[in-house]
DNA sequence: TCATAATGTTGGATATATCAAAGTATCTGT
DNA sequence: ACAGATACTTTGATATATCCAACATTATGA
């Protein structure tokens, strides 16, 4: 409809919000429907940041559990004192500095953060009415938007 | 790299999950972003989504929000009354039934939405790090992604 | 009209989430 | 060695969010 070459700031301003509102809409629609999958497994909204933020196979001393998650100390004390009764994590000693505890994801932790992602990670249906061309653009920008991986 | 006409379903599948797992991330974390931004203006999540949920300038029956909310009545009391409280909707009589009460939004009320709302759709800076053909592609696939208008 | 249903509120219970203050154990630098 | 910092926990307070049961008010249908 409009000549590719036009480059009128405003206009792609305009633009960019459209396309955002549209994806932010369908974004949030589709995070609640999961959150209340995941909440059907008895997992809370706080369980699923903890667990989603807890890579496998790697432990985190609470303080730096605290900053990650930015909240008190007494806090994360709670989340974890939660996980831990169900099973999902577990506190282990330093190596070196005795005053510290290390949480890890437990196996069932493992087990659970695994189909909780496959559950968030589940590509909505639309997806796969895009034709190739789309989705090769969507490709595109999803590269574009990932964060830099951290080293 | 890959023939365009190449339809593997297999690798069909792995590029969509590939792509939702990048925008999903990328949308969690903005989302974060914002709510944290509410935050700071004594916006709880609960209120945001009330707020976004009910249309301006049209008011709402307690018993509808409590169905649009799928929560029990005495929380959908509990929630008005904390918005009202804070000026934000307003309880009006229903024409015909003097049992209903119609919940709407006050002038302060959809001020603040319209501010939480900007704030939400505010796009993200990479996105106008997207070349024109991108952002196009992506416009069509956010076209296709809306819900469809109801009625 | 009169029993029944629906709307909204109140009160009581519980879960989730957060912080601040105070306490215990351990570490570190001088 | 010891004073001060750091890591974590406990306790107590508060806010958010939810449900259930009981209740008053109002509507509806037989």
């Amino acid at each position: 409809m409009v000549a590719m070459e036009r480059r009128d700031p405003e206009q792609d301003e305009r633009l960019r919000s459209e396309i955002w509102e549209a994806l932010y809409d369908f974004f949030m629609a589709e995070h609640e429907r999961n959150l209340e999958a995941v909440a059907e497994l008895g997992v809370s909204p706080g369980d699923l940041k903890a667990l989603m933020r807890l890579a496998p196979g790697r432990g985190e001393p609470m303080r730096a559990l605290a900053d990650m998650w930015r909240c008190d100390a007494s806090t994360v004390t709670w989340i974890v004192d939660r996980l831990q009764k169900q099973g999902y994590v577990e506190r282990r000693p330093h190596p070196t500095d005795r005053r510290v505890k290390v949480v890890a994801l437990s196996a069932e932790g493992e087990e659970l953060r695994e189909r909780m992602l496959r559950r968030l990670y589940r590509p909505p249906a639309v997806l796969s009415e895009l034709s190739p061309g789309e989705l090769a653009a969507l490709h595109r920008v999803a590269a574009r938007l990932a964060p830099p991986a951290d080293q």
